[in-house]
DNA sequence: CACCCCACCTGCGTGC
DNA sequence: TGCACGCAGGTGGGGT
């Protein structure tokens, strides 16, 4: 569900409702994430203030007033909701975080691949070291880019999936930023010219951007931290349309696997003529 | 090292 | 109606 956008409009939304809070009581439901803290170590939440509520890739980090971090990631089904206290506990709650005044923070996950770990002050989260540049950070250039695909011959769609050189795109973004730079998905990343990776970067910050406008993308499962759907779903111009016309020149949207994943294009308008200069076999190496 | 596959889960839509 | 199957926004471990 949650990639970047999903995760910044959840950490915007529940900043403001969060921050200054204080932790009462701390609720499990029995059924474990993927990855979670042991009851011992989350029972370290209880009396805590929250100070602060930041965003990295697809992670999220509530910062305590002790200096404790609460980690946390949504998977592909996970919600961060902050109920009020008419609002009755969901399915498939698994933390409850009681904060006076009958409000609480629910981590709720059907398909339980999130992952909520606290770690003590002053601790390295492991999870963080491994991630790339965010999308806006001033070192992420065309060249840093070609730096990085040099000598390579992934696919240019697993590339931009890979959290560790930019951190945050996921699968339906991947898609929608590649048909926004016009560069075919297949496209080994060694051969890209500098040109094109000044449109892909272009392209990548403009579709988070409006993404996260639009309070993200909703397809099935993903809401803000009051249970609202996102709008984004409606602006997706590939993603979930095989067989359908692309809107810009009508010929069909071609559904492909790569690593397993499904990459949606159009063939025309992210064609070689569109985009990448080949270059002659094995002239990118080196 | 670079890259791919698969497991980890539940739920939903489709076709027989 | 029921069942089998394929598919879904995530990551990381293990194999090639």
């Amino acid at each position: 569900m949650p990639e970047l956008p999903e995760v910044e409009v959840i950490r915007r939304g529940l900043a403001r409702k969060l921050v200054g809070q204080t932790f009462i009581a701390l609720k499990g439901t029995g059924q474990r994430l993927r990855r979670q803290s042991e009851a011992a170590i989350l029972a370290g939440l209880v009396g805590r203030q929250v100070t602060g509520l930041t965003r990295r890739g697809k992670y999220l980090l509530l910062q305590l007033d002790d200096g404790q971090r609460l980690l946390v990631h949504l998977g592909m089904t996970g919600r961060l909701l902050f109920l009020e206290p008419a609002c009755e506990l969901p399915a498939h709650a698994h933390l409850v975080l009681e904060c006076g005044e009958g409000q609480r923070l629910v981590f709720q996950d059907v398909r339980r691949f999130g992952q909520v770990l606290l770690y003590p002050a002053g601790a390295v989260i492991p999870e963080l070291q491994q991630l790339g540049l965010e999308p806006w950070s001033r070192r992420l250039t065309p060249a840093w880019l070609a730096g990085r695909a040099a000598g390579r011959r992934r696919p240019l769609k697993n590339f931009l999936l890979d959290g560790r050189i930019i951190a945050g795109i996921g699968n339906i973004y991947a898609s929608e930023i590649l048909f926004a730079a016009g560069l075919p998905p297949q496209t080994p990343v060694g051969q890209l010219s500098l040109e094109a990776w000044t449109r892909l970067l272009q392209a990548c910050r403009r579709i988070l951007s409006q993404a996260i406008r639009a309070g993200g993308t909703t397809i099935a499962d993903f809401a803000d931290c009051e249970g609202q759907a996102g709008l984004f779903a409606v602006q997706l111009k590939v993603y979930g349309r095989a067989g359908e016309p692309c809107l810009v020149c009508g010929t069909p949207i071609q559904r492909l696997v790569q690593a397993g994943r499904s990459t949606f294009w159009c063939p025309c308008c992210q064609s070689a003529e569109a985009g990448w200069q080949a270059q002659p076999r094995g002239a990118a190496r080196g």
